[in-house]
DNA sequence: AGGGTCCTCCCTCCTGCGGGGGAGGGTCCC
DNA sequence: GGGACCCTCCCCCGCAGGAGGGAGGACCCT
């Protein structure tokens, strides 16, 4: 049972959002808020998986609140509700923790969904902030890491599992490849990559960017 | 009625995906391919709404075959599919015009949740890649690692020169102390830190922020 | 049709690593 | 004085990890 709360200025759109995630069996609506102080309080007493929040509300509008929620309470993700999708709210909101966006006038089903979705850890974003956020990925500070442009696909996706700590027979599994075969791989990326062992492939994958900590 | 194909060149991976998608009365299989070069093709054929793609293709990949989709049929949204959430592709994925990614053992409800919004328009992406994304948005969320603040200074201090990729006998060197005394120190932090050896310690250690990559 | 690359898997050999013990000396504080 | 830590060092032992080979099949490009 996913457990959700609504919080929004307008008593009609608190009043359809219940109604629809209320008819869906497996989510439950657990409190609504009339703003966001409201609603940090009831985020703190129910600890829902979901927060649906308003962007305008009075006395703490929702970015501020959703930051304050995500501060305080990890586990809750936060979905923005906006009447427009504008722009300028989407990288604050992001800054501030939020799982994913809504228009209000979205249909039933997208809006179970994307609870679903979201209480799952997804991230929701309409098309054109996905642009948006694209243009800053290409910006990822990457340290120079000699040898890693020369890495084959393969050998890129076994020095990611390695540097996630895993043993030899822990990446065959996951590979779903033989032990023997992820020892040849390792043993590659040791050449091209100049390091020793598997502790210094781990430090060489952060260096290089390939995984990422947090 | 939602149209979708399917790319994977193993034979059971879209068996499954088409059995959970026909099995939903608003989603339809169209069609399925089994290299990249079938599903340019069979895109144009079809014009789904959906394209759900497995990076790892024969003749041509699933990168270059969700470039060429979406270059010629717009209309067509990719979801990607993986192994693992976060490897080298995703972002060359998202550049290539991909919606979203899933996982090849993702459960059937959140997969019919996912196409159902990509086909909406929306960007799909698991918590992993999210923050991956969002990590120069995202003001470094170090992460808590249970059990580093219960560590001695000097077990802190070996920690440090563990991760920078150091053997035994290097930070025996490195610190001016015995081998020995290395190594009871090392399996004091596997302990306190619950990690098995020292390439997870190195991780546990990036973790932490206790070394900081760049 | 052939050369090159990549992925896959097999073998042997040996070292470094880590587990599981124990032990002495140092400081600090009760 | 007696704990309670912390740092230091020692032994034995089993094993995963890595070196150094070889080999077959699929694919790609020319």
């Amino acid at each position: 049972m996913t457990r959700v709360v609504v919080a929004d200025d307008q008593p009609v759109v608190l009043e359809g959002f219940t109604t629809i995630l209320g008819a869906t069996s497996d989510l439950e609506v657990v409190g609504t808020a009339r703003d966001g102080v409201e609603l940090v309080t009831l985020v703190a007493a129910t600890r829902p998986d979901v927060a649906l929040v308003d962007v305008r509300m009075p006395r703490l509008d929702g970015i501020a609140a959703t930051a304050r929620v995500r501060a305080a309470h990890p586990g809750t993700h936060v979905i923005v509700l906006t009447t427009f999708d504008l722009d300028e709210y989407v990288t604050r909101a992001l800054e501030a923790g939020a799982s994913g966006f809504l228009l209000k006038d979205v249909p039933a089903a997208r809006l179970v969904e994307g609870v679903r979705l979201v209480a799952a850890g997804a991230l929701l974003l309409g098309p054109r902030v996905a642009r948006h956020l694209l243009a800053d990925v290409d910006a990822a500070p990457r340290r120079e890491v000699p040898g890693v442009d020369r890495l084959t696909p393969r050998e890129r996706e076994v020095l990611t599992v390695v540097a996630g700590g895993l043993s030899n027979a822990e990446v065959a599994a996951k590979l779903g490849i033989g032990e023997q075969t992820v020892k040849t791989h390792v043993s590659e990326l040791l050449r091209k990559l100049a390091r020793r062992d598997r502790a210094q492939l781990v430090v060489a994958a952060y260096e290089a960017g390939v995984v990422v900590p947090g």
